[in-house]
RNA sequence: GGACGCAUAGCUCAGUUGGUUAGAGCGUACGGUUCACAUCCGUAAGGUCACAGGUUCAAAUCCUGUUGCGUCCACCA
């Protein structure tokens, strides 16, 4: 055994630990040892980014993510923790090409496909590196021979297969839609790559002919010369008259053919609320398209200019076009009114330019396709079922609804994306014809399909990928890993990817295997900086984990990261917290140094030797503590509820442990108390672990014990009788009345005192605890026991349940007078508004028993109370 | 505009299905400490549980409304 410094210096320890469990194999499941039907328990780590080092939300992750997996891996359970990382396509490709315009000046297309990508691999590769570093500092417990990224080799193969079979069963299909195009980056643009700007615009009020009944208003003039319909509200009475209707009208010497829809998303106070609907050239009049079946007319080009065959409009730029248009309108005396208002342009998030909404091919999962392989129903309403039939939980449940609402109002997904890093879509092209295969066809001219996959549509076959799918699975039968480990027990991440990624999972798992990913989804809440605003780079408010590792150690963020919080809900975190934690790592520490240094014979540690008809009050009431902590951990931690685990593990460390028995076994050092000292010392130290399972794994390896604490088994419950365990805080209560007046200087530092105790029945058992306390420091000379008798005059009293005590010694009388009168008016107050509940009849009919009999008890404590204080005020 | 969440001590937050006089940590004040730990120990002060109604014998907890803050979604034709 080697000497254990003051302080805990965790830089000292932790890389060697973690070395140690790494060479013990005992992070893969297959090593661990258990009995062939131990249950499984698998969590599939969320990928990390590659773009990016780990934030204190990924420390947050790993922290709750670890508890669960060595928890579960206490309790017997063959744990598997799979890691992996993301390649995060259009977040990697937009980080890389900013890096290289910045440092280059060049862009994507100056490289070329092959070159760029060469380029992006050069960037991901330190990052991902780095990544790996941090998930092992934090003390992660994964499985690394079963290391992934969502573009290795078998994931590549996975995503073809799955894109594949989903063609080929009619659930992705080609089809065009509106994108957001850059006309100057001459790129589509993913809705989060897209910008809004507030500024003034002028909104115009005109007809599109003379002989046309309606009036429209827009911002955007020249687009008109798209527009294939007028929808106006079904409850608006102006026009109701016109629904149904088609006018041929000529637009500024341009013939257009304009039906008239209603659709109840139309604003009737907006402008003349009737909109013009221009399919082509908008995103929501894309969607009244969709549902009312219209004509689609393009009128601009990719390159921002008006297209070829609009007569003198032909080849315009939009801006000018615009000004043309109303010029002609104005002529024509068709416009109307002409406003100022304020709108929220949409730009190009890098180069500022206005988007121009435009149509073109995408690939799409259709999510409202019925399916033979679903049993005839969509993905949708698959992976709603499963949902609302509980196969999937919610933690906390409220997420539940979010995920239905969001599932409900789902569009077929766009899955297609116009950037080079990513799944290549396993789709060729030569003509007309298409062949979309897992492999890539030989010979022909085959092209393959430039675009890449959305990210998430890999992200969405994780947990099965992961395990091997699609070569463990063989004529619909799971084999190996799959069928050992999905589907996996918890999915924890963040609730901002909730409707991103959740859903997709669901969809995708279903069909792949037909069942869920995931039993129980946990989502935790961001975390933020002390001031509640959110940690990001460009603020410089961010906390690095490894800096905070550096400063107070693993196990200190991660106890800052699982104490403290709750699911769902967003937390701040400063370094005081976190110093506050390594304060509490370093009792712990202390805790154990003065264990092992009382505890020379360290059989202790390694049998249960105590012996229960021997214990004392103190005894007894710590280890029904004890007791009882391990029964709360475990219900706490099975229901996610990890910091309510953490702080009852806390108080029973803290104050039952070391504030009292600690000091009560310096006192009475027997062999007995080294037994339950060594018990529960022991004990504590499995429990802690899935907190902070550094330093309780050093401690550990001085108990001379050759497993290490990684798969050391929860403790049992102990069978013993602890009926009176109770009666200890009797001596706790009087103690800390003493430390009170002590402290408060109503007696002397000094000042020895004596007491009276009357404790009814319990006079004779309290008996055998006037040894210890006397010797707890409490200054108490001569400590009398008696079964009955009434209060005498010149005391300093307290109640505490059927036992009274009075302290005598040189009392400050004015500060324990004060003091007394205090506590007289607040009681009288509390007993009045009792005593007319009591006498509430009411009350008595309805409420249960258990309550009445509780208030009952109370009042007549208090009452107790009261006349002792009386009886004191008024000498 | 829609949905969801939050509002409890100076600060950060707990408060499990309504039920003792609403709790913890940090901070503050006062006192202590050579005996595991000053990254320590003890004691105290500090709350109209955002506001207004309602349900109930009983509301921080359930319902309705108001205010303030936050997040996500849709976007202003």
């Amino acid at each position: 055994m080697t000497e254990l410094a003051k302080t805990y210096e965790p830089q000292n320890y932790e890389a060697a630990i973690y070395q140690r469990w790494l060479d013990s194999g005992l992070f893969n499941p297959d090593n661990l040892p258990l009995p062939a039907e131990a249950p499984n328990y698998t969590i599939i780590l969320p990928p990390p980014n590659i773009t990016d080092k780990l934030h204190l939300g990924h420390a947050a992750m790993l922290a709750i993510e670890d508890l669960l997996i060595r928890y579960h891996r206490a309790r017997g359970y063959r744990t598997l923790w799979l890691p992996g990382t993301d390649h995060a396509a259009i977040a990697t490709q937009n980080v890389v090409e900013k890096l290289l315009y910045q440092t280059e000046g060049k862009t994507r297309h100056d490289y070329g496909r092959e070159e760029f990508l060469r380029r992006v691999w050069e960037f991901v590769g330190p990052t991902r590196e780095t990544i790996l570093h941090q998930i092992r500092r934090m003390g992660a417990s994964l499985d690394w021979s079963r290391m992934t990224f969502t573009m290795d080799e078998p994931r590549q193969k996975a995503v073809r297969v799955m894109f594949k079979q989903m063609y080929d069963e009619g659930a992705i299909y080609r089809g065009e839609r509106v994108v957001n195009w850059c006309p100057r980056c001459q790129s589509t643009l993913s809705d989060d790559e897209v910008d809004y700007k507030e500024q003034p615009a002028e909104l115009y009020t005109f007809k599109y002919s003379a002989d046309f009944p309606i009036a429209i208003a827009t911002t955007r003039p020249e687009t008109k010369l798209g527009d294939t319909a007028v929808a106006v509200n079904p409850q608006d009475k102006r026009y109701q008259q016109y629904i149904g209707q088609t006018y041929q009208v000529d637009f500024c010497g341009q013939p257009l053919t304009i039906k008239i829809i209603a659709d109840r998303s139309v604003d009737m106070a907006f402008g003349t609320g009737a909109v013009g609907v221009t399919p082509a050239h908008s995103m929501t009049d894309w969607q009244f398209k969709e549902k009312h079946d219209l004509a689609v007319v393009k009128v601009i080009t990719p390159d921002g200019l008006m297209a070829d065959n609009l007569g003198r409009f032909s080849g315009l730029p939009v801006a000018e076009a615009r000004q043309l248009v109303v010029a002609e309108l104005g002529q024509r005396q068709l416009l109307i009114q002409q406003t100022t208002i304020t709108n929220n342009l949409s730009i190009c998030y890098r180069c500022g330019t206005a988007i121009e909404p435009l149509p073109s091919k995408q690939w799409f999962i259709g999510v409202d396709r019925p399916l033979d392989r679903l049993g005839g129903r969509s993905l949708k309403q698959a992976a709603m079922a499963a949902v609302e039939q509980g196969q999937t939980k919610f933690v906390p449940e409220r997420f539940q609804k979010r995920y239905l609402d969001w599932m409900a109002n789902l569009h077929d997904w766009c899955i297609s994306r116009q950037i080079w890093f990513g799944h290549q879509i396993p789709v060729w092209y030569r003509g007309e014809e298409i062949m979309v295969s897992d492999t890539a066809p030989h010979g022909g001219d085959w092209q393959q399909d430039p675009d890449t996959l959305d990210t998430w549509f890999s992200s969405g076959m994780w947990t099965f990928s992961t395990l091997g799918w699609p070569d463990n699975f063989v004529d619909g039968q799971k084999i190996g890993d799959l069928a050992r480990f999905h589907p996996t027990q918890v999915l924890e991440t963040g609730y901002d990817i909730l409707t991103l990624w959740v859903s997709r999972m669901m969809m995708m798992t279903l069909f792949a295997l037909g069942e869920v990913p995931f039993t129980d989804v946990y989502m935790h809440g961001l975390v933020l900086d002390e001031h509640g605003k959110k940690m990001s780079k460009s603020k410089g408010n961010g906390l690095d984990p490894l800096d905070m590792i550096e400063l107070y150690g693993t196990d200190a963020v991660r106890l800052s990261l699982l104490i403290g919080i709750t699911p769902g809900n967003d937390c701040r975190l400063g370094t005081a917290k976190i110093a506050s934690y390594r304060n509490f790592v370093n009792k712990l520490w202390n805790i154990g140094r003065y264990i092992l240094s009382a505890l020379p014979d360290k059989t202790v540690f390694v049998h249960n030797n105590i012996d229960l008809t021997q214990t004392t009050w103190a005894d007894r009431w710590i280890l029904s503590r004890f007791d009882k902590l391990v029964k709360t951990v475990g219900q706490r931690i099975s229901r996610y509820e990890f910091s309510l685990a953490g702080e009852a593990l806390r108080d029973f460390t803290w104050n039952d442990l070391a504030d009292w028995y600690l000091e009560i076994s310096k006192m009475e050092p027997t062999s007995q108390k080294a037994n339950i000292l060594g018990y529960i010392f022991k004990n504590l130290l499995i429990l802690w672990q899935p907190f902070i399972p550094f330093v309780t794994e050093v401690l550990w390896q001085q108990l001379g014990i050759d497993q290490p604490l990684l798969i050391a088994q929860w403790p049992e419950q102990l069978s013993g009788d602890w009926a009176d365990a109770e009666s200890f805080t009797i001596v706790q209560q009087l103690i800390t009345e003493i430390r009170n007046l002590r402290s408060h200087q109503q007696i002397a530092p000094n000042q020895n005192l004596s007491a009276l105790i009357i404790a009814g029945q319990q006079a004779e058992a309290l008996n055998s605890q006037i040894d210890l306390l006397k010797k707890l420091r409490t200054g108490l000379e001569q400590v009398e026991i008696v079964a009955t008798g009434s209060a005498p005059a010149d005391s300093l009293a307290g109640v505490c349940g059927q036992i009274s005590f009075y302290l005598f010694g040189q009392i400050d009388q004015t500060g324990a007078q004060a003091k007394i009168a205090k506590k007289i008016v607040e009681l009288t107050t509390a007993i009045e508004q009792l005593s007319i509940r009591l006498a509430n009849p009411e009350f008595i009919a309805k409420a249960p028993k258990k309550i009445i009999l509780a208030e009952q008890n109370k009042l007549a404590d208090w009452q107790a109370e009261l006349t002792a204080l009386n009886q004191q005020i008024t000498k």
